[in-house]
DNA sequence: TATAAGTCGTGATTAATTTCACAATTAAGT
DNA sequence: ACTTAATTGTGAAATTAATCACGACTTATA
């Protein structure tokens, strides 16, 4: 695969590039330069051009990026053109917030089922999407290869591991359990509470200036 | 303040930590090593050593660490016992979510407030939470130092300006504007389709082993 | 054509973070 | 009391990431 030479910091802010890029095009800009970019991502111009040069030369000094090609050439980088199909586990609050938004705007990801276990919500759509009985994920999730886990912290393990054995490669985890899968999956942790307390530590402990 | 000399991945993993060790006194645990942490939490031992060492000689070699006299620390250091009040900007899906749960389970945070421009939604509760009109924020707001943006990405710039103006100190952005704001005011961005599409980069191309 | 202003790509440097690895210490068992 | 197994705290090394700073090149303009 690809290289595995790009820093992980630079892969996670990959998303962003493309992101900003594409409303570029959208306005009608044809160039942009890294202090450009710097500004609108709010990440050191350096770093911008830095991150972009493990892709090869991609601009022209004196000139900067040109758009279009740039964006080009992260949509193939980001296999923007191929679909990745995502399973929602868990339709509660958080659940039914990313159902309703479902990742459309500028995504290559989509959300194609989710499962619950409340007999209410099972054999109903939300957002086009159909909620379907936790019981019958064996039977449903063939080929999904991503999940999102919105479920409570208690029935993060069991749950994961019918993922695991359905064969699935990431998990993105909104649950505070810290879940436990063999090495070949990918689980990444976005823990709110965590992020809240964190911005309120950093405010008491680190004053800026 | 306190120690400016604790290093932010560390501070980032405090609330974690805290979190964890909350459940091992819950479960009636006295005595704790580094090693089980680590397993629990998904942190190197090594690191969780590391980071305890920041505040101090917390354990005992050969013994580990006592778990209450570990909690007490980390309440104290969090500052467990004084409540943080934070207004809420958006009471859409995503808002709607976070009113619901509103981080009751561990915190000293707790949205206090939260502001729509949605007729329907003005003048109501969720969570026991009032909804007030976005042009009354100036009026109510007072107090608050945190705010959580959950907004159209369009609404980010105006709005972030007028909390600014009104003295907030952090915020943490749901959407996916990257604001601008002055050197005083502390911001966090999660960026929800960002980190969907950065687990898909990371499988495609850091294939696991 | 010459000049000035702008901007990239990158070697070198610095900073931040993680991990290794082990002496020192403790607890527990015999 | 002695031995064994466990576990910390930390210096040193390794890894990863960010930043500086500048030569080389591009464009625009006179
Ligand atoms: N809502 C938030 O703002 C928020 C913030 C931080 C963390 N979280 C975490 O995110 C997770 C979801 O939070 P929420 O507020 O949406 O909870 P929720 O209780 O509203 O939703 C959980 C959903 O999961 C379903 N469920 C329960 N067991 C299941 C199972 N075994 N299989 C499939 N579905 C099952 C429930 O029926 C429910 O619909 C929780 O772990 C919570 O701690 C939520
Ligand atoms: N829902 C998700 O799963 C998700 C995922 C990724 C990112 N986001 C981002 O989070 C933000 C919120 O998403 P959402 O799905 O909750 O959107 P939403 O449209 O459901 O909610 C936005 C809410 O903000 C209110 N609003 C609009 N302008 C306002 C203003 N000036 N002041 C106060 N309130 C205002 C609207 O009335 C609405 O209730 C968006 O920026 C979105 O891009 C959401």
């Amino acid at each position: 695969m690809d290289q595995n030479k790009i820093p992980q910091a630079t892969a996670k802010r990959l998303p962003l590039y493309y992101r900003f890029l594409n409303n570029l095009q959208h306005q009608g800009k044809t160039r942009v330069s890294s202090k450009e970019l710097s500004d609108a991502v709010k990440v050191d111009s350096a770093t911008i051009r830095r991150d972009f040069s493990y892709f090869g030369a991609l601009g022209k000094k004196g000139y900067g990026y040109n758009v279009e090609y740039l964006l080009g050439f992260f949509r193939k980088t980001l296999d923007q053109d191929e679909l990745t199909e995502v399973a929602l586990i868990g339709v509660g609050n958080l659940g039914t917030a990313f159902l309703n938004y479902n990742f459309v705007k500028n995504n290559n990801t989509k959300i194609v089922m989710a499962f619950d276990t409340d007999p209410e919500k099972v054999g109903t759509e939300i957002g086009g999407i159909p909620i379907y009985h936790i019981d019958d994920l064996e039977g449903k999730i063939s080929g999904v290869k991503v999940a999102i886990l919105t479920i409570p912290a208690s029935e993060a393990d069991s749950v994961t591991d019918r993922l695991v054995t359905k064969g699935i490669s990431g998990i993105l985890n909104f649950t505070p359990a810290r879940i436990t899968v063999p090495e070949h999956v990918r689980v990444h942790h976005i823990d709110l509470a965590v992020e809240l307390q964190a911005l309120v530590y950093f405010l008491k402990h680190y004053p800026l200036d």
